[in-house]
DNA sequence: TAGACATTCAACCATTTGGTTGACGATCCC
DNA sequence: GGGATCGTCAACCAAATGGTTGAATGTCTA
């Protein structure tokens, strides 16, 4: 099953592909523009968004020459449903999402 | 960082370490209890107790010779909390949840 | 004190992971 | 057509992961 857990989880516990993740909430991107902050080559870039994909997370649809990468959100549903079995965590607070997100686009690209 | 979002989400990612956070739901356990169900040797466990220890998802304490393993569900906070900023997940479920908890233990433990 | 029990340590092994580089297949545009 | 651009593939590498076994350490108990 491509939405197990397991491939979840995995692919949630790259910093880099965390940070992708981040980037594409903001709007869809080609490959090379994800690419373009981090510091390693294309082709691990690709590698990243392969098992983001396969995961579910995002979905990559090739237009022209371009292959735009996409957010899917929902497939985080079932982790965070899992998670949030383990206890009753405070209501979102967009607010410390935001500052968490900022730490970690600060540090997550190397 | 011990509660990194790296550490938590790589924790995660492995089944027989989901199986024994669930089984640590319903009550505190000794190693070898905890390793009982697994077809794994118990130096595996071990290990699997040492990462989730090292995650903050679990509190060891030894008494005597015996280790007691302890849910720390609070160390899933931030992970949670990030996820959710992807989306707004409808509230938390407990039926589905207990039927997704029921799948996993079923088939993690090999 | 001598076993038995609970747990970890140490050394080892196979597989996976995250990265590299260079070649390659498409596609766009002059 | 031919060159630039977009992205993946293939082969390779070092390090991390998940498992094993056997010995070692600590603690309880007869």
């Amino acid at each position: 099953m491509a939405n197990s857990l397991d491939t979840i989880f995995a692919a949630l516990a790259d910093p880099t592909r965390r940070a992708i993740l981040s980037m594409l909430l903001e709007d869809d991107m080609a490959v090379t523009d994800v690419a373009e902050p981090f510091e390693i080559s294309l082709a691990a870039i690709s590698k990243h968004l392969m098992i983001l994909t396969r995961a579910g997370l995002i979905a990559q649809e090739k237009r022209g020459r371009v292959k735009w990468c996409k957010l899917e959100p929902d497939a985080m549903k079932n982790a965070s449903v899992w998670m949030q079995g383990f206890g009753q965590f405070e209501p979102v607070n967009l607010d410390a999402f935001e500052r968490f997100l900022e730490t970690e686009l600060d540090t997550a690209p190397e």
